[in-house]
DNA sequence: TTCAAATACCGGAAATTTCCGGGTATCCAA
DNA sequence: TTGGATACCCGGAAATTTCCGGTATTTGAA
């Protein structure tokens, strides 16, 4: 009996390859592709025989994979869910590994190494890649100081930031004082821990917070 | 007699995916895999059969997607060169196909569509995308003036102006004076057309010459 | 050899960003 | 009803960024 995996990327050739290769493993099979979160869950709804593991992208369209791995757990707890990312920066390791992920793999990981992991995940029901295990413990530890939550002005303000804009310009396009944004940019860099509008900006754009 | 294809790009899973689909398609084979450009001219060297055609990714390390381009093109000029990006602006496509790409290929692209678009291109030498049609001639047009030339120096000094040193700080890290970062920043501001530092880094991001 | 481009440097001033302190009003949940 | 979070506002000063004007040396290609 195969093992069957489920797969989500908003990238149409990656999914696409990704799904040969796996395919190509021996005792592997591929039984559910889709370009973004939600498109996996109706997916799942409406399998007859539904992945064991399902990979997901961290960052998609209409449903993120966060998101997507909280609903799955939800409503298919059987399903096991693994992050797929770019990025290897503590809060989307966190988010997703909160959402009930059992493993975070990055893209650039090696083929046998994911299919080792793979292999590991459904008969043990977990895998740390390298780099993982060395920070969990501090991860864990540190867990409610992080996340900061950002609000919804802030977030707008954020826009308005990764632009040539002066604050100035951005309060009267914001209807605000300048003043009151001095406000979001100082909460925005305590949040972020950053000292110049540039390290915000470019922090807001690893936590997906700003699209580029 | 297979259609051969080389293939460049820095993530390593996709690379290994998207030579697993290539390989599953009737009549074609992956001949050569590399991680970057560099990787890819030696193996051209030393290869006893070369690609047919080689599909490079526009982003990465040590030597990118278009130098890699000229490179072959001078060196093995019987090697198509086939560009594959995430990002579709003008720039990129242009410096690409003026590298001397016969085809820009979008990374979402339908694997149908890629299998097309690598017979075509084996067949005639071309392929265009839809969406490079449509503005090949606006493109073409304004050619010369568009694509300002980066130094080294400035893209050095991009890479730290991406963060929240100041450029004294800078101005440190690289052995200059304020003054001399102070010319590239200027340099830049106007060659991207912005008029602060936010702008000049996100405009380099938008333009692939910084990573994030 | 000559010219352009890249590199390196300098002073001064205006504009913007950053940092510090303070404050009020509202709303919601404990 | 008290506290906490959010949204809003203000002044002042220091630091940094931006813009303006220059000059000199090196280097490689025409």
């Amino acid at each position: 009996m195969d093992i069957r995996i489920g797969l989500a990327d908003d990238q149409q050739l990656f999914l696409r390859s990704l799904s040969a290769l796996i395919s190509s493993f021996p005792g592997f099979s591929v039984s559910a592709e889709a370009l973004n979160g939600e498109e996996m869950l109706l997916k799942l709804r409406d399998a007859e025989e539904r992945p064991h593991i399902v990979l997901l992208d961290v960052s998609m369209p209409v449903m993120d994979g966060c998101m997507t791995a909280e609903r799955i757990r939800i409503s298919f707890p059987e399903v096991k869910t693994v992050a797929l990312s770019m990025k290897q920066d503590d809060d989307s390791v966190l988010k997703m590994l909160r959402a009930g992920c059992c493993a975070y793999l990055l893209k650039d990981i090696d083929p046998h190494e994911l299919k080792w992991a793979l292999t590991q995940i459904y008969s043990s029901g977990y895998y740390n890649a390298g780099f993982i295990k060395v920070n969990l413990n501090r991860l864990l530890l540190h867990d409610q100081h992080k996340q900061p939550v950002i609000t919804d002005r802030e977030r707008e303000f954020l826009k308005y930031a990764s632009s040539d804009l002066t604050y100035k310009q951005i309060a009267s396009k914001m209807f605000l004082s300048e003043k009151t944004v001095d406000g979001y940019r100082e909460a925005l860099f305590s949040k972020f821990n950053v000292k110049s509008r540039v390290g915000m900006v470019l922090e807001a754009v690893r936590r997906d917070l700003l699209r580029i």
